[in-house]
This record gives C-alpha cells, structure tokens and sequence, in this order.
DNA sequence: GCGACAG
DNA sequence: ATCTTGTCGC
C-alpha cells in the first residue's frame, strides 16, 4: 500500500506537540461506513531487551470476519514513551507494516486513542490522517476524559467526555470484564466507530481483528529472541 | 507540590 | 508496553 509522507517524524517532544497542534483540525469525525469490506487490525509489542518494537496489522473482511492477510515489521523504538505522544513512538513502525499489505482497508482499528487525547489527535487520528483511511481507536485504558459509571453487562456504554465535548464511549465488551474505550480516529464518528468494534467482536474483550494483530505481534518478538 | 498518565 | 504463576471468581 502507497503511504504520503505528511510529515516528517521529529525525534523531538516539542516538535511533536507542534504537529499535532498543526493537524488536529484536519480530523473528519463524520463520514458513512457503509460499504465496508475490509478491516485492518493494528497492534503492536515491545522487547525492552533489544529495544525494539514489533508492529502488526491483520486484515479481515467484513462482516463475515475472516482472515485475509497479515504482515509485520520491527524497528527500533527511538522516541520515549510519552502519553498523549504515541503515535510518534509506534506511528513510524506502524506504517513500516503497513506498507506492506497488499489490499488498501477500508477502515482500520489502531490500539490506542481517537479524539479522545488531550488535543483530540490520538494515534488513530494521526496514522488515519496520514493514510486518509477512515480509523477507530479502541484503547484497553482512559488517557483523559471523565464518565459515569458503566452497568456490568455486555454491550453497556456510556459517553467519554473529554474538555466539555462527547468525545467516544466507554464500551463494555463483555459482561463484568473492564471495558475498552472507543473514539473516532478520522473519516468516522462516534457511533459508527462504536458499531463497527461491536460487530468485530468474537466473545472476547478485544475486538477480532486487533486482538489477531496483538498476537501475532507477541509472537513475532517471541521468534526474535536470542537463545 | 500532588495525582494522572494510550503503549 | 514488560517483568511473571498460580489462583480466585464467573
């Protein structure tokens, strides 16, 4: 897959904030979903041994949720971890993988957080923006953002308020277990970033196509390491 | 100063 | 994210 250079990646935290600040308002939260036939899965792990980060993206087609492809990539982690930068910390070996499946998704589900970030340009935005795919950021924690309380059943939800503005949802994916939080990445909007992880859901917290790049992103740096 | 803090 | 086995609860 074709990926423009938006941007060059700075190795600076300053220089991060600025972009950020500089392309948050390119962020689309509307757009339709329907039509769409294929989902990326994004996640990646990381080997604090070598330092390095393993990145990726399982691709499946929908509704039916079966697999189509998967790919992977490394590369050295060189910008810290910050919360509220990720993207610039996993955005660059992320792309490294996805440049190299072969089928353009139509939409991709990142770990991570949409516009539910401190400047309503999380990872999902930022890498959606970039590939101008629409993107949903479906995250295991809260980064920011308050909420009430949520009911124990499956499929309980209710809204992340982030500055004053409904910025996603708190989403049980199953009953009694922790919930994940979803947020529009780009081209989409709350509720069909909330439909779309509740329909790629498999009996298990995380949704399918995410939960298929996680594992394989582990097990990559599992055959990576040394003996 | 203190607490919070995606992966 | 990762370090890590068994264990308690559903």
């Amino acid at each position: 897959m074709e990926i423009a250079d938006l941007h060059p990646w700075p190795e600076d935290q300053s220089e991060a904030l600025e972009i950020q600040y500089r392309f948050r308002d390119e962020i689309i939260t509307t757009g339709s979903l329907n039509g769409v036939g294929l989902i990326a899965g994004v996640d990646t792990a990381f080997d604090h041994n070598t330092d390095t980060l393993f990145a990726s993206v399982c691709v499946f087609n929908f509704p039916d949720l079966t697999e189509c492809e998967r790919v992977s990539d490394s590369g050295k982690a060189i910008f810290p971890y910050v919360p509220g930068l990720h993207a610039f910390r996993e955005g660059p070996v992320i792309l490294k993988a996805l440049a190299r499946i072969r089928t353009r998704p139509d939409l991709i589900i990142f770990a991570g957080h949409g516009i539910a970030h401190p400047r309503r340009f999380g990872l999902a935005c930022h890498l959606g923006l970039i590939l101008d795919i629409p993107s949903v950021g479906c995250a295991r924690k809260r980064l920011t953002g308050q909420h009430d309380e949520i009911d124990p059943e499956q499929g309980a939800n209710v809204p992340l308020i982030v500055d004053n503005k409904d910025s996603g949802r708190v989403y049980r994916t199953r009953e009694k277990v922790k919930p994940v939080i979803i947020s529009p990445g780009h081209r989409c909007g709350i509720n069909d970033a909330v439909n779309v992880v509740a329909k790629c859901l498999q009996g298990y917290r995380i949704p399918e196509p995410m939960r298929a790049a996680h594992r394989l992103a582990n097990r990559i740096k599992r055959n990576n390491k040394k003996p």
